[in-house]
DNA sequence: CGAAAACTTGATTAGCATCAAACCAGGTGG
DNA sequence: CCACCTGGTTTGATGCTAATCAAGTTTTCG
């Protein structure tokens, strides 16, 4: 949907604007930036920060927007501040596919520091605050803090790690076990007090390789055996005193 | 099998073998370098590649061997110049996974860079050769040269589509499909003379997450249907101009 | 030659996809 | 306000696909 050569102006009006939602005189938004420790500019001083005003902004998207788009030219890297963001690919045969999720402090598109296209689409599954660094903003602060590709690296590491873990984990084996994983995969992307975003069955189906239906009956099962309770359509609360025994069991068996 | 803490050390008898299994004397073997313009230091210069004299073993390992395990401190990057080399994983429950396989020019062991433990077993699955660069000949080679970095990066992105590739394509959908995706990939690590790397019934199944018996069967279909003839037990020619339409028509059905 | 490993094929069963029907919540327009 | 529609969901009936169990064959290698 969202245009993602749409850069949102930094216009006096924004600037003031509450909990995030403004660009950033000054390094201000950075040097207060609830994942400042965990993200790229970690490494930085008050003074580097100084210097990167007005080009990071951030950015609001609802659930379902698009915050890149595959085959796009990658013009910025964003950090996940809040909310689940999918990332999908579409097969050669048409069908779409989840390949991994990235909640906050996360990094994406990175595939943008190298003036490459993006390798995927980018999608809110939740709300979501993103902060965006345009590519020559990286550039730029390479150039001059060169020890930043090393953190850069470790980005590329971590995500590929994901993308392995998915690859034995949710990926793998029957239906069951594979519903079971990503109910603990989606509780290490909880939105506060336990409760975790609660996929559509179609968005299940993308991340599992499997029918809806079939996700569906998978949900009423573990539903009835109080390893999952669904909240609202969605959000839901995961039992991990009932999960981790499940899972356990899964791997005797097999 | 073997210990990847084990460096081959460069004694004189070794230097003088036959086609590239030798050291580094004056960096000649990089100059040289079948993967040269591919490799990590394609962008090196003569004079640059002088510097890297010794600290530069070329390794042979036969089908089967390990080149790193999963855990173990990360002490060099490996570029492969011929053969098959596969990247493995157990999953929790015990059941080992190919997570991806890495052919002539590709980087495998990219973490070692950061001074990472490896995040997966690295087996040789035919003959192979690779090259070893030690991490500190990393660490001092960009500190020299920043420049490198960017490859660097790239070779974790390029890892990184691979393993998207993987989730897309080879791990989706009914087993034939799977199958005929797998011939397609295993056609672009060709051995020479549109040869390609055969694997064991149990190799393909963890690859496809099938089971052997159901690999067996399907190789026997698509043998019947000409899509792929078994020279030896290792090998076998793998007809495109059969291939292609076969995959076309599953999409269809899809 | 005998043993072990890889492979093939058959019979049966379990698991999941497919097709189909009905339900529910939220949103729209009369 | 209600009737209606739409998109997400649940559940059932049926059939196909692939796992499992089981021989039996071929290949490799000591």
């Amino acid at each position: 949907m969202s245009d993602p050569s749409t850069v949102i102006p930094i216009r006096p009006g924004m600037l003031t604007g509450t909990d995030g939602f403004h660009g950033n005189t000054q390094g201000e938004t950075c040097r207060r930036c609830s994942v400042r420790q965990f993200g790229l500019f970690g490494v930085l001083d008050d003074d580097a920060l100084g210097d990167i005003h007005t080009h990071i902004a951030d950015l609001r998207l609802s659930a379902g927007e698009t915050l890149f788009s595959a085959q796009a030219t990658g013009k910025a890297l964003y950090t996940v501040k809040s909310g689940v963001v999918r990332i999908e690919r579409s097969s050669e045969a048409g069908e779409r596919r989840i390949l991994r999720l990235a909640g906050r402090a996360d990094v994406i598109g990175l595939e943008a520091a190298l003036d490459q296209t993006y390798a995927a689409d980018a999608v809110a599954c939740t709300d979501v605050e993103v902060c965006r660094m345009p590519r020559v903003l990286i550039d730029d602060l390479t150039h001059k803090h060169p020890e930043l590709m090393h953190d850069l690296m470790k980005r590329w590491q971590r995500t590929l790690d994901d993308a392995d873990e998915w690859l034995t984990e949710i990926t793998r084996g029957p239906a069951r076990h594979r519903m079971l994983r990503l109910l603990l995969k989606l509780s290490e992307y909880s939105v506060g007090d336990s409760l975790v975003w609660w996929p559509t069955r179609l968005e299940m189906g993308a991340m599992l390789d499997m029918t809806f239906e079939t996700a569906s009956r998978l949900v009423s099962i573990l539903r009835r055996e109080g390893i999952v309770e669904p909240i609202d359509l969605r959000h839901a609360r995961v039992n991990m005193s009932a999960l981790l025994p499940a899972l356990r069991a899964e791997s005797a068996r097999a």
